[in-house]
DNA sequence: GCCAACGTTGGC
DNA sequence: GCCAACGTTGGC
């Protein structure tokens, strides 16, 4: 599809790892928890079916991004965010005005060469990338072509 | 509406 | 464990 984007999604493995998302039945998982008004707002402005997903280990060795994934369901309201027993309860959020959103992604391809933070910074290729940009902590980034197109060649290929 | 204080993220 | 860079909060 000529207008696939691509996005980096951030997890912390110690919190929810790649493998997990393996795990999971048809290796497909809600991903709830955002509370940023930027993320929340490119889930619900730009996200679409089938767009491809980097999925990024942060805060873990090595920090890389590990495979592949897609957006399998598109903005729709989280659920988490309205149970008080949730890590990430907010109550400004109910269900008849919720203000977060989650999107579902399913797995694709595990990385043979996991693509390192080092290994980004270092390729010419991959030097606008914003993981590599200091200070930048969104946890879901955009991407483009020419960078999914490298990190995933990295990553199949070595 | 400004901005200092505070909490969080996340690489180092 | 440190701390820079952000986003958010709350006093004024």
């Amino acid at each position: 599809m000529a207008d696939r984007k691509y996005w980096l999604f951030k997890s912390e493995p110690t919190a929810y790892s790649f493998s997990d998302l393996l795990k999971e039945p048809d290796q497909t998982a809600e991903w709830d928890g955002v509370r940023n008004y930027q993320v929340r707002n490119y889930m619900r402005d730009d996200m679409k079916v089938g767009d491809g997903v980097l999925f990024y280990h942060s805060s873990a060795k090595p920090l890389a991004v590990v495979g592949t994934a897609s957006i399998v369901k598109e903005a729709y309201p989280d659920n988490t965010a309205w149970d008080p027993n949730d890590k990430h309860f907010d109550k400004r959020s109910t269900p008849d005005d919720p203000v977060w959103l989650m999107v579902d992604i399913k797995a694709e391809q595990e990385f043979a060469h996991p693509v390192t933070l080092p290994q980004i910074k270092a390729n010419p290729q991959l030097q606008d990338m914003l993981l590599a940009r200091r200070g930048m902590r969104l946890s879901i980034q955009p991407v483009t072509p020419q960078e999914w197109e490298e990190v995933v060649g990295l990553g199949t290929q070595g």
